[in-house]
RNA sequence: GGGCCGGUAGUUCAGUCUGGUAUGAACGCCUGACUUGCACUCAGGAGGUCGGGGGUUCAAAUCCCCCCCGGUCCA
């Protein structure tokens, strides 16, 4: 896709002398002042120029980060925008994304789809953003890419009767800030045509490159992209977006980004890894030719690292020594500021989602720091860091503690894994010498690293000190991503999956939610606006409809006489609530009389806001971190999954229980109503969206005085004494990282103690013990049994060697050898008996085949032969085969141990003698 | 949400493909010997619902199905 040159021309370009070409190199247009400009002037894989400003700035003077950020937010301020504060970096405000990756995320999709307002208009905000997607290259391109960085955005929000400003003045503003306000020279900045496009929107873009590096991005958000079409928006969104790090290297023209934005931070890093001394010139070489390198579809990185090695004259591998443990460093002061932020917002590592992303950046971290040797120290770094970017962002220092203890926990989760898969790899290399063979074939790699995550680095480093070398392919990961079948995250959704539910709704209006009112109405009457089979529209309703992991109201619905059950109650689109019935329907415009089924819904009243007690106390006891996960609210018992690093404890259950309870007595009142989207995010914070995203211009909070306060949009209790009592039942853990806390409320909450008490007693009665002692009694009768059990293994012992003493007695001599046949029946002797006698037989004689066979409803054979019977050429497999046969079954086994078994027990005396027959031959025939 | 690996003694695991005695291995533990004592070494011993439930079979740790739990990669 590609716009058409209309797009870009533009006044300011026009007015100002620029020309449009076409980089030969790269194939794509820009605008330029310089006639001369060949190609266009970004350093990307395709080398179309190199960084010039390294060493000589472009600016009037270098800038630290925070400066950086003030001049550019203050010079939109001075020009007619509002300054935004910044978002949280984690999106729980949107399910389609986890973290915040542009600034223009924090409006969307309710301000860009025109559903709110936004908070001002135009509006100048810098936003951290996180991003994952370039890992690989964070490090190498020494800072052009970075997991965490700062979005400086200035938007304006155009709607049909109401036109802010467009491409043009956007132009205009950053061309004043880069060259007014920063002292850029006009022809040092060159305009790239491009287009951008993600989250469903699309339009054109223009880049604005300086000295090489694209500092900035400028779109125009117009279009929706559905399907392979482009459809125009209603709302014309510009979406820029300026790179505050890459400004800030701009400024101070410095060797990487790192030394611009960390500062002293970096040298301390570099100390601790004990990177000194490195050659400075070289550095600032590498540093103009590092747009080379980053991973692209299309260029090699190690063939753009062969060009760069013979531009600076030094043997390749030469330079990796040299670069490799400076770029390792910058990784690591990239990683670990974005992990004290993501683990400030109460990201809780785990096995899935952005928990998933946060162990993926500690694992990764803590690599890199093996590399340089100083792994020990990642919560010194992290330490650091918190400390240095607190000054900006205030909540790292509130939650410093938190930040640790998280990592503490990852850590040593990963030092475990490690520990488990360096055995693991030794097996393993055992295994390969003893088939001697000399190397762990690619199929085990992908095994280790997909199944046990271990990197073909790892596995490297631990095979070759058993004495065997790995080669990693080339491309492995790309082998190991082909094994997985990838499948898309879902298309953003507005809100929870409406569905169709069969049944016309044109011209119908909102249903009136009269459990919102007052959620203690049991009865109401309405009018009956559609009916459609089953499914019933009333102007308004108290039944409560399923949503929000509260499960629907019934009950029943009274006209002429007539009494149908409602089953459930569901949300159509438009707000429009749906009763399936069953019943003869009343017909359209009736007037009906509505039940509510009251036991069942002030349950799920009292669970509802029970779970937000729990959740409440649950942070009190286990920390900030902690962010519902999911939540189902149903009759009888609850659930409510929370983030939380380790299995909960007893204590913690008991103590999360007892603030609940308290949180009860204290009798607070529950407050639920209406309040626009901005307000309650100033007022409350982003605490608000535990259950996850919540659509709508006014959204629905609900408040217990100081103990919680949610977005929700379920029906909750007037005050929390109407709960009367919680009891957590049990807890689970349901993934890494997430408990789920079972618990019940309310009168179903003394039921399932009762219930437990009835058990007790019941077991009390069992042992004949009182309650207080069943435990005691109970132990004891466990030890009786095992003591039993072994007397009973003892006995048995000596029954086998006092029936293998009488059975060698009775053995019938048969040329050399000796044969004991045996016929036991249940009762007498079990098959593990006849194992232990066998034994015995043959230790005491050698020369004995013993066949014993123990019969009930079935029968059951053991073959044993001795050490000198096997040598004169006796076969325990093929005499067991043959016994198999006659009786109706089958057998095998060793040469010296076999077993048959079958099912007809009147042929046992002719396997008997069909054994006998057997050793006969070998004795007398051999 | 999906893929893969695993669950056997207190711990780490072998045995599972190819059904037939868990005389399982190492470490740890207990007792004894050696020693001034400890460690080491030696001798002996205790310790198992083979994750749970179904099925197939004369017979299941082993084969099949379902479930639970842990690990891991990806979204």
């Amino acid at each position: 896709m590609r716009f058409g040159e209309d797009e870009y021309r533009l006044p300011f370009f026009l007015e100002n002398g620029y020309v449009r070409k076409r980089c030969p190199r790269c194939g794509e247009f820009f605008w330029t002042l310089n006639p001369d400009q060949a190609l266009c002037g970004e350093s990307n894989t395709y080398g179309c120029a190199e960084y010039t400003f390294i060493g000589s700035p472009p600016t009037s003077r270098p800038y630290t980060l925070a400066e950086m950020r003030e001049a550019f937010l203050s010079f939109f301020e001075e020009r007619g925008h509002k300054r935004i504060a910044p978002y949280p970096i984690v999106a729980r405000w949107r399910d389609d994304l986890y973290f915040t990756n542009a600034s223009i995320i924090d409006f969307q999709p309710y301000v860009t789809e025109g559903i709110i307002p936004p908070p001002a208009n135009p509006l100048v905000i810098s936003q951290p953003c996180v991003r994952f997607p370039d890992l690989e290259n964070v490090g190498p391109t020494f800072g052009r890419h970075l997991t965490i960085f700062e979005m400086g955005g200035h938007h304006a929000f155009n709607y049909p009767d109401r036109e802010v400003y467009w491409k043009d003045e956007t132009v205009r503003f950053h061309h004043e800030f880069v060259t007014k306000r920063l002292g850029v020279k006009p022809e040092y900045v060159i305009y790239k045509e491009g287009v951008w496009s993600g989250g469903g929107n699309a339009g054109p873009d223009v880049e604005s490159i300086i000295c090489g590096l694209e500092v900035a991005t400028l779109v125009f958000m117009r279009y929706k992209v559905v399907g392979e079409e482009f459809i125009e928006l209603p709302i014309r969104t510009v979406d820029t977006g300026y790179g505050i790090e890459r400004f800030t290297w701009l400024s101070q023209g410095s060797v990487s980004c790192f030394h611009a934005v960390y500062g002293e931070l970096l040298d301390k890093i570099m100390g601790l890894a004990g990177v000194r001394n490195v050659d400075r010139r070289l550095l600032e070489e590498f540093a103009r030719l590092s747009g080379l390198i980053s991973i692209s579809k299309s260029v090699s990185r190690s063939e753009n690292w062969r060009k760069i090695a013979s531009r600076l004259g030094i043997d390749v591998g030469e330079l990796h020594g040299i670069i490799d443990p400076v770029v390792d460093v910058f990784a690591v002061a990239d990683h670990t500021k974005c992990l004290a932020f993501m683990l400030a917002e109460g990201v809780v590592p785990s096995n899935v989602e952005e928990g998933y992303l946060a162990r993926l950046l500690i694992r990764r971290t803590y690599r890199l720091l093996r590399n340089l040797g100083i792994e020990g120290l990642m919560p010194d770094i992290i330490d650091m860091q918190v400390s240095w970017w607190s000054r900006d962002f205030r909540h790292l220092a509130e939650m410093r503690d938190e930040i640790l203890e998280l990592l503490k926990i990852e850590i040593e989760k990963y030092e475990r894994t490690l520990q488990r898969g360096r055995d693991l790899i030794k097996r393993m290399v055992r295994d390969v010498r003893a088939r001697g063979e000399d190397t762990i074939p690619i199929d085990k790699l992908v095994e280790l690293y997909d199944s046990h995550g271990l990197t073909p680095e790892v596995v490297s480093e631990v095979a070759s000190s058993e004495g065997i070398s790995i080669n990693v392919p080339e491309g492995f990961y790309s082998f190991v991503a082909e094994k997985h079948t990838s499948s898309p995250r879902p298309a953003f959704k507005m809100s929870e999956e409406i569905e169709d539910l069969g049944i016309d709704l044109s011209n119908i209006p909102e249903t009136k939610p009269l459990y919102y009112e007052n959620p203690y109405m049991r009865e109401f009457t309405a009018r009956v606006l559609r009916v459609s089979g089953n499914r019933i529209i009333l102007d308004r309703t108290a039944f409560y409809p399923e949503g929000g992991g509260q499960i629907s109201d019934t009950g029943f619905l009274e006209f002429n006489g007539s009494k149908i059950r409602v089953l459930s109650v569901r949300k159509a689109s438009g707000n429009i609530i749906v009763h399936f019935i069953e019943g003869e329907p009343p017909r359209e415009g009736a007037e009906v009389r509505g039940l509510i089924d009251w036991d069942r819904r002030i349950s799920l009243m009292r669970h509802h806001t029970a779970t937000h007690i729990i959740m409440g106390a649950a942070r009190r006891v286990l920390g900030e971190h902690v962010w519902q996960a999911g939540a189902q609210k149903e009759v009888e018992q609850s659930r409510l999954d929370i983030t939380h690093p380790k299995r909960l404890t007893r204590e913690e259950v008991n103590r999360i229980e007892e603030l609940a309870n308290e949180t009860i007595m204290r009798n607070i009142p529950v407050e639920a109503f209406w309040m626009p989207r901005d307000e309650a995010e100033r007022r409350y914070g982003f605490r608000l969206y535990q259950g996850g995203a919540v659509p709508g211009r006014e959204i629905r909070v609900v408040r217990i005085g100081d103990w919680d306060v949610e977005a929700c949009g379920g029906t909750h209790c007037m005050s929390t004494g109407e709960i009367g009592l919680i009891k957590i039942i049990r807890t689970e853990r349901i993934q890494d990282g997430v408990e789920r806390i079972i618990f019940s409320a309310g009168t179903h909450a003394l039921k399932r103690i009762q219930e437990v008490e009835a058990k007790v007693m019941r077991a009390s009665e069992l042992l004949e013990a009182q309650v207080e002692k069943i435990d005691t009694a109970l132990e004891k009768m466990v030890e009786e049994w095992r003591n039993l059990k072994r007397e009973r293994d003892h006995l048995m012992d000596k029954v086998a060697s006092f029936m293998a003493e009488r059975c060698v007695a009775s053995a019938k001599s048969i040329g050399r050898l000796k044969f004991i046949p045996y016929v036991s029946d249940a009762k007498e002797a079990d098959v593990d008996l006849l194992i232990k006698v066998s034994n015995e037989v043959v230790r005491l004689d050698p020369y004995t085949v013993a066949v014993f066979i123990r019969t009930n409803r079935d029968v059951r054979a053991v073959v044993r032969v001795g050490s000198e019977a096997l040598k004169l050429g006796v076969n325990a497999a093929s005499i067991a085969q043959r016994i198999g046969k006659i009786i109706g079954g089958g057998g095998s086994g060793k040469a010296d141990f076999a077993q048959a078994g079958g099912l007809i027990v009147e042929n046992v005396p002719k396997a008997l003698e069909e054994a006998e027959s057997i050793i006969c031959r070998i004795a007398l025939g051999g």
